[in-house]
DNA sequence: GTGAAAGCGCTAACAA
DNA sequence: TTGTTAGCGCTTTCAC
């Protein structure tokens, strides 16, 4: 049941066959008709093998995430994932599983196969040896997420969402901030949450505001880390206390909220909290934001990679947007 | 740059090299050394279109979601993403995208085209045509999650699970007892929030307690509809409340939960609140629940559908297992 | 508008 | 242990 079948059945070639498939213009549209509904009649389907085999081009792409479960990578996949649809492509996922999930092999074993047209890699930072391995395969590649030496990347800014945060808690009046980021718990991706503190720490320098060492925690980036670092912070007593408190995530600061209730604090009365992300539950919560698009991130960098795929020059991306959003969870400091 | 190169290099034959590179026993170490280090050297990359068509063997499986950003799908994902890496397999996914991701191009253009060699769909109610659809592809298919007509599938058995819920509620004194479930947002997976809510209706009737109709809710399946289910629920006054909830998904639990503490009533004091899943953020805020685990039962369909690959016979599979947790949002009702 | 033939890069008998 | 010879199912010149 390939394409010699339709062929026989309907007594033209295969090439003949082949091109009415992909209905192609130069074919007369009677032959076309023809050729589609016997293929159906036959239960014909096309192998994406031999295409690949003959044409070069897998009519794929992959995405390589460090793990999966979160919110900022499923979210973006989900927009790369809707944008190849639209363009036809499959979407192959690599999931590095984590710190416990031999990078190495899966890089050499399946990446490179040429099962794939092109890469997009999620928040990632290779070293030297990946670079290279990559390098073997020639497929355009972009990173989603912090910036990556040598390729092409489509994500905020994220000194400037740092700044924006520490604009808007400085603005209510906060000099005591604390902030809460740290290694993502994958121990992947070092540039995100670096760059996140930085933004952060150089943001308050330049209101002339020092930030204590004992007020910069790590959150893990996921909720339980959130929960805590907030404990840690509000175990202390008043007088060691922060006004209001920076975290690097959304799910982090949705831990912190719920810390400072627990510890009998009023939010944003006693302790102000404020996100990055955008996440749907600090909607629903009410927690103040600074938000992205990781969706719109996923679609742009898909776009821009099959763009590559198609001949076109790589030119550089601009930054993704990012807004302010206010909610309930950020107030001015107690007098 | 193919295994060609390699063989004039080597000054081997094609076949040698193929089956050096492959490890096989019939081929001399100091062969497979030697082609391994010129591969290497020459920065050989294998096709897998190449094999796959020499083969029919694609060496990849499809995973098939509604949509991604779901809880359970990731986690179920990630299992069988897990599992398949530890085979050498690749992950094609496929998102039908909700209700507005016309499914049928999605189904037709890509699932079908030999690209791999089984299909792994996430609690998926295919219609008649679907069915065929996939049937011409051949290969082995199995469902996680709710159980689809003439398919092997894994997951809990919902009925059992509704049940052990409403033992709980009731075994702590509850008779008034609400539901909240409903249609999954992506008006797809019909069979899973049926089972449970007739396994609660009926677990209910089978201790003589009957169910109220505005007792029984959409929660979307989300945390946000949970919330609007709560309001919907708690708005009513003291005297038309359940003293608890049971809640199809621990997304939606949280929901009510925070939808209860914002009506000023204290959990599980005033009502009791029980989820299914096993959802981290659950575990954090001390959200009772019945547990299942989604990324064991990922693992499981993996092995199955590979086995079956593999040659061997499809037999049914066991229910995966759920359990009850009970922590903190279940209690006695008020006297 | 259609056909013939070569070939994409690999694997798999069958020989040697 | 290695080499020879055919394909796998398509696409693609180049003719007609």
């Amino acid at each position: 049941m390939g394409i010699q079948e339709i062929a026989t059945v309907t007594g033209l070639s295969k090439s003949t066959v082949s091109r009415a498939l992909r209905g192609m213009s130069t074919v007369a549209d009677s032959t076309i008709d023809q050729v589609r509904r016997v293929a159906d009649e036959l239960g014909y389907v096309p192998s994406s093998a031999a295409a690949g085999l003959a044409t070069g081009r897998q009519r794929a792409v992959g995405v390589v995430v460090p793990v999966i479960d979160r919110w900022f990578y499923v979210k973006a996949l989900g927009g790369v994932d809707a944008e190849l649809r639209r363009a036809g492509y499959d979407l192959v996922l690599y999931n590095l599983g984590g710190p416990g999930g031999d990078r190495d092999r899966a890089f050499r074993r399946s990446m490179l196969r040429h099962r794939v047209d092109a890469l997009v890699l999620l928040s990632l930072v290779l070293d030297e040896t990946e670079r290279a391995e990559l390098e073997l395969a020639r497929h355009p590649m972009i990173v989603i997420g912090g910036p990556a030496a040598g390729l092409r990347n489509v994500g905020v800014d994220d000194v400037v969402v740092a700044g924006i945060a520490v604009d808007h808690l400085c603005g209510l009046g906060h000099r005591d901030v604390a902030y809460v980021g740290g290694q993502d718990e994958a121990g992947m991706n070092v540039a995100v949450p670096w760059l996140r503190r930085d933004g952060f720490v150089d943001a308050m320098a330049g209101r002339g505001l020092s930030v204590r060492d004992e007020w910069v925690l790590d959150g893990r980036f996921s909720f339980a880390g959130g929960v805590d670092a907030g404990d840690a912070l509000f175990a202390r007593g008043a007088v060691a206390r922060p006004t209001a408190v920076f975290c690097a995530s959304d799910e982090m600061a949705l831990g912190v909220v719920l810390a400072a209730r627990r510890a009998g604090l009023s939010v944003p009365e006693d302790v102000s909290v404020i996100g990055i992300d955008g996440h749907e539950y600090g909607e629903v919560v009410g927690l103040t934001t600074v938000a992205q698009d990781p969706e719109a991130q996923g679609r742009t960098a898909a776009r821009a990679v099959l763009a590559e795929v198609d001949g076109a020059a790589a030119g550089p991306l601009p930054a993704a947007p990012a807004h302010l959003v206010v909610r309930a969870t950020t107030g001015p400091p107690r007098a």
